[in-house]
DNA sequence: GACCCGTGGTT
DNA sequence: TAACCAAGGGT
């Protein structure tokens, strides 16, 4: 079977019309940050991608610059303790995400000679790494074709494409389909594509109130031409944060990353009434690996 | 798929 | 002010 009017096939290597204009917006009003300089590493980028991980770009920017300027190789990383990894991720949030991006040094400086591989098999057995920051590193770091879908990247093809005013529930299966489904062929449009609809949801096609009069792809925006229909779909629960568990890891977090010494349980005592679950968030750190139990009975970050 | 994991700015 | 939101990953 072939298309009877040879005219409509896009000529092979052709963008389509979502493509070009997104690109060429991107090309033009791209924000200037830090791991889009030129002679940005793997490692800087793969470290980028993790802090990241749902946290605004404005609070990353200070901690990325002082995490690489002391550990500008995964080498450097893999030397230090994962404690002081732990010390300068600061407040960002989910001190897992620094604790395995540590153990994602001694990963790649243990196996992989101390170079970021590009492989995605590779990527995904890292700590931390799962299906976005893979092909963000191999879109990023590499030039490589690879389908990147965040959650920017999933509200601009619902919308764009699916005509929807919000994305479903996440699927890493539709999800990659859909994004596949426009991707540039050519490895470098490709890898340019990616960050240009990552780049557009983050700026111009936000979640609550998208600057519509704006945006670059209005003109082929599904969603505008079927006249911006309200979301009909599930909607997720929200999640609490005060009073949980996890508020309270964050009190017993802030004071290991404060004391520059060990501290005995008094001091983590202090920081919630609940006995039980302070003890419990307790635990779990310590479960986590987050915070180590000296043999003298005080409390420490990772050696 | 559901749930858990931090933090702080915005609405 | 409570809810929403921010370049997700692991279990």
């Amino acid at each position: 079977m072939h298309d009877p009017d040879f005219r409509t096939e896009p000529a092979p290597g052709a963008l389509t019309p979502l493509a070009e204009i997104v690109t060429g917006w991107f090309t033009e009003s791209a924000r200037n940050l830090p791991w889009r300089h030129p002679g940005t590493t793997a490692w800087s980028v793969l470290v980028s991608e993790v802090m990241l991980q749902q946290t605004p770009v404005s609070r990353v920017l200070p901690v990325y610059e002082q995490w690489l300027g002391r550990w500008p190789t995964p080498a450097a990383l893999a030397a230090d303790s994962a404690g002081e990894a732990v010390r300068l991720w600061g407040k960002l949030g989910y001190p897992r995400r620094a604790l395995r991006l540590h153990a994602c040094a001694v990963a790649i400086t243990r196996k992989h000679g101390g170079v970021v591989p590009d492989g995605l098999t590779e990527l995904l057995s890292l700590p931390g790494v799962g299906e976005y920051t893979a092909r963000a590193v191999q879109a990023f770091a590499y030039g490589r074709r690879a389908a990147v879908v965040d959650t920017n990247v999933r509200r601009v093809l619902a919308r764009a494409v699916g005509g929807q005013a919000q994305a479903g529930p996440p699927s890493t299966t539709r999800d990659l389909a859909a994004m596949e489904a426009v991707l540039p062929d050519a490895d470098t449009a490709a890898a340019l594509f990616c960050a240009a609809m990552m780049e557009l949801g983050a700026v111009v096609c936000t979640s609550a109130s998208p600057s519509c009069a704006s945006c670059p792809v209005l003109g082929v925006c599904a969603w505008r031409l079927a006249g911006s229909p309200a979301y009909d779909g599930p909607v997720a629960r929200p999640q609490r944060f005060a009073g949980t568990d996890r508020q309270v890891r964050g009190l017993l977090m802030d004071v290991l990353r404060s004391a520059h010494h060990p501290v005995p349980q008094s001091a983590l005592d202090v920081v919630w009434p609940v006995d039980a679950q302070r003890q419990r968030a307790q635990d779990a750190l310590v479960a986590d690996g987050l915070i180590d139990p000296l043999p003298d009975g005080r409390f420490a970050l990772p050696a």
